[in-house]
RNA sequence: GCGACGGUAGCUCAGUUGGUUAGAGCACCUGGUUGUGGUCCAGGGGGUCGGGGGUUCGAAUCCCCUCCGUCGCCCCA
């Protein structure tokens, strides 16, 4: 066997985090674990495979073929990894659902894997967030976890002009389609296929249509003329629309006029927009169906979600209502990158407290490394140099290139029992006792983090 | 799973119709000898030109296969 190290490299769309890029990845897990805990939610996770069935129970059109699935060598259990969160989610609410408070606030953060082939925005791995609420059928709650995307976004530095959440009702459109004659059995294809109407040909459409016994009147109110209304101007829309239209409305008013006031409330209402061509391609949703999309629409969408009061009870849980969304890493990224709101990527790197120089001649062992020590064990930041040099310039330009707010110098002043403390800032610098310098610099820390 | 295009140093790339030991910038390391910041000077390591096979006196260059990547299709948490 051909052993070549550079042979080696890392499975199709997965990716190295080397420093700077994890630094990036930090940054944006820690908007959206902070964002997620000032909306009162706990952070939770569960196992990154699942046994397969978790998955294959809720059949969503297509899930399977793209799982990483596998069995234990000698084994004959099927296991996946983890495609998304909402099953391992239901499943640990439903085993502890006689316990857990109403409503029940989680959002988890960890890695995800499809079995896809990778392109733009869409890798076989990736981070996601997911936040959700599980034991309240409220219009308050749908409204309560897009706050919680859009107030992240806001962080990120997206606003209402660079981002759309665009938000429909499915259960609204399946009671639209029954009533104008379309079989219940066929509803959740045929909303698929509202789902596709931008990307399929119009034979196909045509195709599925009859198959599907879809009337053009209905596909008209989906499909054709796509209803996009920024919520804002949503009443004077209706007022001025055709009657079928409105009719078509009105299947979806009773939940939608209780979320524009809540969204309006919450304060949000001028990023989100009534969109009737979201339905969202799983199955499991129920109400509330969303998508966040940047404005140009360049990108694929940022996030998505909505209601799904079935699942719980499917997997063994009491009957439960509960709404939610995920939100995937690559294209966050990519949106944060298109609209440049990612520093160089250095500026997410811890950066030291302290770095310490030794201009002295002798063993580090005598001076530097006690002293680096005591640093550390009083909880700083602290790095040194590798280099054999003691040119001091070099070593201050290492200092300044790891971004170090602070300097110590230990030159011959340690011979008197002190040391250079230099301030990488300001540029300015004192002479203090060895003695002193936890005190100083643990001051002079604590003051610039308060500043 | 299907299609188009691509792959030369860690990164960005150059390499003339096939022609000796394959180059630049940045990055990295060392030195410019003993106290102050992305500057300057000198030197250095690093590539079987993605991998394998073929054509040829000779291949980074032409042909085939494969792997990986980018962008679409399918699908989409």
């Amino acid at each position: 066997m051909a052993v070549s190290t550079h042979t080696f490299q890392a499975p199709k769309g997965t990716r190295d985090f080397y420093p700077h890029d994890l630094a990036v990845r930090r940054y944006i897990e820690s908007v959206w674990r902070e964002v997620s805990i000032n909306h009162g939610f706990d952070e939770i996770d569960g196992p990154t495979f699942e046994h397969l069935d978790l998955y294959t129970i809720k059949s969503g059109p297509g899930i399977e073929s793209e799982l990483f699935s596998f069995r234990r060598s000698g084994g004959d259990t099927d296991y996946a990894l983890r495609p998304e969160f909402t099953p391992t989610l239901a499943r640990m609410y439903a085993a502890q659902a006689g316990s857990l408070a109403k409503p029940t606030k989680w959002f988890s953060i960890g890695p995800f894997f499809r079995a896809e082939r990778p392109q733009r925005g869409r890798l076989r791995e990736h981070v996601q967030l997911n936040v959700d609420i599980i034991g309240d059928d409220s219009p308050a709650a749908d409204a309560e976890v897009i706050a919680v995307a859009v107030r992240l976004l806001d962080k990120l530095g997206f606003t209402s002009n660079t981002i759309q959440i665009k938000i429909n009702d499915r259960g609204a459109a399946s009671a639209f389609l029954i009533d104008h004659g379309v079989p219940s059995g066929n509803v959740d294809l045929a909303l698929d296929l509202i789902d596709k109407l931008d990307r399929l040909s119009p034979e196909t459409i045509k195709e599925r249509q009859d198959e599907l016994e879809v009337s053009d009147f209905v596909l008209g109110a989906f499909g054709s003329n796509v209803i996009d209304v920024p919520f804002g101007d949503f009443d004077s829309f209706y007022a001025n629309a055709p009657t079928p239209l409105q009719e078509a409305l009105d299947s979806s008013a009773p939940f939608h006029k209780p979320m524009r006031q809540e969204l309006d409330s919450l304060g949000i209402a001028d990023w989100c927009r009534f969109n009737t061509s979201i339905v969202r391609g799983l199955a499991y949703y129920t109400g509330t169906v969303f998508e966040i999309h940047e404005a140009s629409g360049k990108e694929r969408a940022i996030a998505g979600g909505g209601r799904y009061d079935n699942l719980v009870e499917l997997f063994g849980g009491p009957p439960t209502p509960a709404c939610g969304f995920a939100m995937g890493d690559v294209v966050l990224r990519l949106v944060l990158e298109d609209h440049d709101l990612l520093k160089p990527a250095e500026q997410y790197m811890p950066a030291p407290d302290v770095f310490v120089i030794t201009a002295r001649d002798e063993e580090p062992q005598t001076n530097l490394t006690p002293l680096i020590s005591e640093l550390r064990q009083a909880g700083l930041h602290v790095r040194h140099s590798y280099k054999a040099t003691r040119n001091v310039g070099k070593l201050m330009s290492e200092a300044n290139k790891a971004g170090a707010r602070f300097a110590v110098i230990l030159g011959k002043e340690l011979d008197e029992g002190n040391v250079v403390l230099k301030d990488l800032r300001s540029g300015e610098q004192e002479e203090i006792a060895r003695e002193t310098l936890i005190e100083v610099l643990r001051t002079k820390l604590a003051a610039c983090e308060g500043g």
